[in-house]
DNA sequence: GTCTATAAGAAGATAGAC
DNA sequence: GTCTATCTTCTTATAGAC
């Protein structure tokens, strides 16, 4: 990999671990093995290397998004998807997105750097609601909606539902992101949800 | 309020807006209206001044809780005062409780240093995980328990019901911390929320 | 308890050799 | 592109007068 973009990798582990003001120019140098002056070379300031973690981050989230189908731009496809599958899967489904997103690096450094940074500046503020609570629910939205017109779900508000179905889950995340020993009850509890969830929600034909 | 109190009103405003290494002890001290020499008087160093920051913070949970019967002492008691109201009551307290946490400045500014500070050590990941999941969780689990038991509430596991009811309230509570503006269209789907789960848990008796 | 002056050191960034 | 040496500025903290 390339000296700039192992700076950046370096960096943003970092970053998400002690939060921009807590980690030294010297340290990111020496993450990558370089000393800190030939860092220079490469970005021309600390929040220079910041601001690049950011363009990255959020055409990654682009990417992200069209791999796990998540972009909303198909939801209503993927609902018909879930209306086939039974419980079990649709608790396999859930888990195995989790951890996804709990165990990959580049997913939990950047959580945990927007979740540090989230109330240093406004576009970072938005930034991180729409990442992990505008785009999710929106897309678990359509896709819940499509559910309830066909009788599969009960009819309430998706927004609603989504919110219910997502925010558990999430909370869930952070607590595995701050307390990572704890991972294996958070996870049982996971599962829990989703399977009362799918008890709770389901129509006449249980999902 | 004596200066010494000051300094941790002030410190705490500052380090929940910036973050404890962002907040230098001169600008503290200016906003208490001394010179930061004048600060060492009071605490031997800026590290002293967030431990007496933690300190209240921890002492102020217990009493906050008490004064809102969230111990978890009386959780049985408060379902029987639950089992007693109306979907609008139960509308309203949910409300009063949201708009306590999001616009009491103590708790607010609280919830946004341990935020902001929660990965800088294990001590303040478990506060976190505490003071927002654990407590409320066990509560409200506590609550859903006595009420399922009396067939007000579906008979569900009431730990993951608590944090149906919870994690939702929660998400909701820091997106109106991230962009205030948007206090109205969060809080109306707050209400839709507790709405919907009154519905959709309702036992016979709706509660 | 508050001030001014200042020490002591940390941290971002640059200069210039290789 | 990387290094050593260095500059500059910022920041915590102390000394000592009032």
């Amino acid at each position: 990999m390339s000296t700039k973009k192992r700076i950046l990798d370096e960096a943003l582990t970092l970053f998400s671990q002690k939060g921009y003001a807590n980690v030294y120019v010297a340290q990111i140098a020496e993450a990558v093995g370089i000393k800190a002056p030939s860092l220079y070379k490469h970005y021309k300031s600390k929040q220079d290397i910041f601001n690049a973690i950011l363009d990255e981050m959020k055409s990654s989230y682009d990417r992200q998004a069209a791999l796990l189908n998540m972009d909303g731009s198909d939801a209503g496809a993927d609902a018909a998807v879930f209306s086939e599958v039974s419980e079990d899967e649709l608790v396999k489904m859930g888990l195995g997105l989790f951890m996804y997103f709990l165990h990959d690096e580049y997913a939990q450094k950047f959580r945990k750097m927007l979740t540090v940074e989230q109330f240093s500046n406004p576009e970072l503020a938005e930034l991180f609601t729409k990442q992990y609570a505008e785009y999710p629910l929106s897309y678990q939205s359509a896709m819940f909606a499509t559910l309830s017109s066909k009788g599969i779900l009960k009819d309430c508000d998706p927004k609603v539902t989504a919110l219910q179905f997502y925010a558990p889950m999430y909370m869930l995340l952070t607590m595995c992101d701050r307390e990572p020993e704890r991972e294996a009850e958070l996870t049982a509890l996971l599962e829990q949800h989703i399977r009362q969830f799918s008890i709770i929600y389901g129509g006449e034909k249980r999902i």
